[in-house]
DNA sequence: GCCAACGTTGGC
DNA sequence: GCCAACGTTGGC
């Protein structure tokens, strides 16, 4: 099973307004670059991708599911790109921050370090599992 | 606040 | 189809 990162600046998209969200869930709109849709167009009911907060905080807080595939972004006027929808299944209970990840043998390849602009992301599974562990979460699914 | 990296746009 | 100019993103 393929693990992701979504990027967000807390100031438009918090970890905490995608927690309310609950169940329900919450479209991943407003991306407009052709690698970023390559990601979400992969991605399969269940897979489970990190939150990450960009800006100020510059951490992975969360972990979130994809729970609707792909289908066309309604804020796209041009109707190119499209979106998933994802819901908040856990807690970071310690975050993961970027500095950590520079510096740490396992992370120092992975996506967020080596091209940050990218705004959604694959995530290994080696780099998963460590993440979970170093996050204190739970690795499953 | 600055700057590097990258994507997009538009003139030719 | 190329490339310079410009805008945006995001780390520092």
């Amino acid at each position: 099973m393929a693990h992701w990162l979504f990027k967000t600046e807390p100031e438009t998209w918090s970890w905490d307004m995608q927690k309310k969200k609950g169940a329900k869930g919450e479209p991943w709109s407003g991306v407009r670059n052709h690698q970023a849709k390559r990601n979400l167009m992969a991605m399969k009911k269940g897979e489970r991708g990190f939150f990450y907060h960009s800006g100020k905080a510059r951490e992975i807080v969360g972990i979130v599911e994809v729970i609707g595939e792909y289908r066309p972004d309604p804020s796209d006027p041009t109707g190119k790109f499209g979106l998933v929808v994802v819901k908040a299944v856990g807690d970071l209970p310690k975050p993961v921050t970027l500095a950590e990840a520079k510096t740490d043998p396992v992370l120092a390849k992975m996506t967020l370090v080596t091209f940050s602009r990218l705004s959604v992301q694959p995530v290994t599974d080696k780099e998963w599992q460590h993440i979970c562990k170093l996050g204190g979460a739970s690795s499953r699914a």
